[in-house]
DNA sequence: ATAGTTTACGAACGTTCGTACGCAAATATG
DNA sequence: CATATTTGCGTACGAACGTTCGTAAACTAT
């Protein structure tokens, strides 16, 4: 069996190579070299370049709106909604470090259709973590600011850990927590 | 007189096509266009694509580190630190939105001896915030949490503005006083 | 063992890249 | 006006890019 052994092993590397040089800084030669073939080698398993890239993202946007379903329909309080949100990117920033770097950066590698798909996905999600964080101030649950701004805010504090995320420098716990304390407590009213 | 015109537009050009695509996946020729001349015309003001990297991280490098000395050395309080510290973030960021790009992104593709020089003058930049951070944390003017996570909240929440910087579709100061606030009542003991 | 399928390779493709060079037009300097 | 300098263009270069293709070796299944 063994089912796809080397195509996930091509995986693991173009994304260690995405979040250390960029899609567009990534050569299929390099990252040939990385698992050990030939370039030409690679497409015995891949179909192109980027498809390596339109996987991982469209994986990603899935992966995040799923949990965001799955927060929304078991819990109401927006405290926690957002808490849950937080923690969520956090986990996955340590254990899927590619997922951040795709969502902010890369994704603009994309091609169509599939640059179209991934921007109504993540458009979907944005808009639903923004309505929430509206809904929030509302209610006077949280600060009264321009939502647009707190959400600007809560979603771009995930994105340094993947970048110094070298060998685990940090507990993950301990980020999570902090980060998300903080983060609430300041958006909190 | 007219000094460097022609530069000085293509300079603004590589800065917005380097923001809209990346360094990487921003080529000689689109630039040209952007200035109206072809390719190897370009080569009549600049010596290299590298150069145009190089000149705009150095300087935003050099920029940033010259607004914190300035503070520091009017300013000991701590949050008042910390909030010039933002403001000067944010306004640079809505006035010269190459700045955080090539803060956060595209500096990784200097080349030696700037690369070097470049990551010198950062690390200083971000090891001085970072022990005004710290220096926060010890006084119990800020909540007792690692500093380094602290540190990496607050650097990244400038992040997103360059990206969402279109048509300028927030006012800088509700952006200045909105960001500033929350992240330092955030951080606050 | 045989046949069929998957995997790897070397060579080569068409393109695009950054850039060098020689020359003409434009501009500045005397 | 004559001269020197700057600016721009066309062409072309070598290198690197993603990818294709024919083929051979390595597995899998009968």
């Amino acid at each position: 069996m063994a089912i796809n052994k080397k195509k996930d092993q091509i995986f693991t590397a173009a994304a260690k190579l995405f979040i250390e040089h960029g899609f567009k800084a990534t050569s299929m030669r390099q990252l040939a070299k990385e698992v050990g073939l030939e370039a030409s080698s690679l497409y015995s398993h891949i179909s192109s370049k980027q498809e390596l890239l339109a996987q991982m993202c469209m994986s990603e946007a899935t992966k995040y709106l799923a949990n965001l379903d799955q927060v929304m329909s078991v819990e109401k309080d927006i405290i926690n909604v957002l808490r849950s949100i937080s923690y969520f990117h956090i986990e996955t920033a340590f254990e899927d470090p590619v997922s951040e770097t795709v969502f902010t950066n890369e994704w603009r590698y994309l091609e169509e259709p599939t640059l179209s798909e991934f921007k109504r996905i993540r458009k979907d999600y944005e808009s639903r973590i923004l309505h929430v964080i509206a809904q929030g101030v509302n209610q006077s649950i949280l600060i009264d600011k321009d939502p647009f701004i707190l959400f600007q805010l809560f979603q771009s504090s995930f994105k340094w850990i993947y970048m110094y995320n070298k060998p685990s420098k940090w507990n993950k716990e301990d980020v999570k927590h902090t980060l998300t304390e903080v983060l609430l407590k300041g958006i909190k009213k």
